[in-house]
DNA sequence: TTGACAATTGAATATATGTTCAACTATAAT
DNA sequence: ATTATAGTTGAACATATATTCAATTGTCAA
């Protein structure tokens, strides 16, 4: 991250501090994947859809029924999903089967899950 | 997670798997809570927020200079990384200073660039 | 009290995105 | 070949949301 000047509406309060961070700061190459993945874990439907994979292979219809969703919206999801390496297919006859491609989605989704929990117990402000 | 009936526009593949996973499914307040809380994070400007805040608690007007931008724009996101409960905020004067609510948001950011990371060298697909 | 500045807030705008609908492809069975 | 079914895809629509702009609040200093 390399910027010239401050370049905002205000003035800088604390330009040690912010020199400092802005030398610690990731490229934006990071932060867009980064963000860019933890969108795609950001919305219900896929979020079911990636815990449903997580207990069984299925095929686009048994997800469908899983959520109680038509097959277009589930089939929409999936190609995102797919399109962001998380899960892959395998084709058989007519039927496509889904699952995860990566161990590191059940990783987040718990420590999501412990984030949540936590925030239950131990109510702060 | 209970449904009477399959209701989608297809018919029953697996009634085994599906009965087994609609088993296992969460509540759907748990997937709401999940999805809600990771699309906090499924954004470039509050990503980069967060990781600054890791570096070093700073004020409004800081965190802009960081970014580069208005500091309405990063005001109106802090309200809602605060809201959220992944921020917290400390009054001093006419600034008001941001540090991070949880540890938590550090281990899923870690394990998102692992993700990343992950990718780039195993390109799988 | 007045002026300056940090920060918040609401409204408006622009953009992104999830679901539906309809059309289409691919495969299997008759 | 024809029919049925699984799945995909693009367009349309509705909704959500990020940034900007303008107005406002709260605090400090003179």
């Amino acid at each position: 991250m390399s910027r010239n000047e401050f370049i905002c509406d205000c003035n800088i309060i604390h330009e040690e501090v912010v020199k400092d961070t802005l030398s610690k700061m990731a490229d934006d190459d990071l932060f867009n994947k980064l963000a860019e993945f933890f969108k795609i874990l950001g919305d219900t439907t896929r979020a079911k859809i990636l815990y449903a994979l997580d207990q069984n292979e299925m095929c686009v219809c048994d997800i469908a029924n899983v959520l109680g969703m038509s097959k277009s919206s589930i089939s929409h999801q999936l190609g995102t999903l797919r399109r962001s390496g998380i899960v892959k297919c395998r084709k058989q006859g007519k039927e496509v089967y889904y699952m995860l491609e990566d161990d590191h989605v059940k990783g987040l989704f718990e420590l999501g899950i412990e984030h949540i929990e936590h925030k239950k117990l131990g109510g702060s402000i």
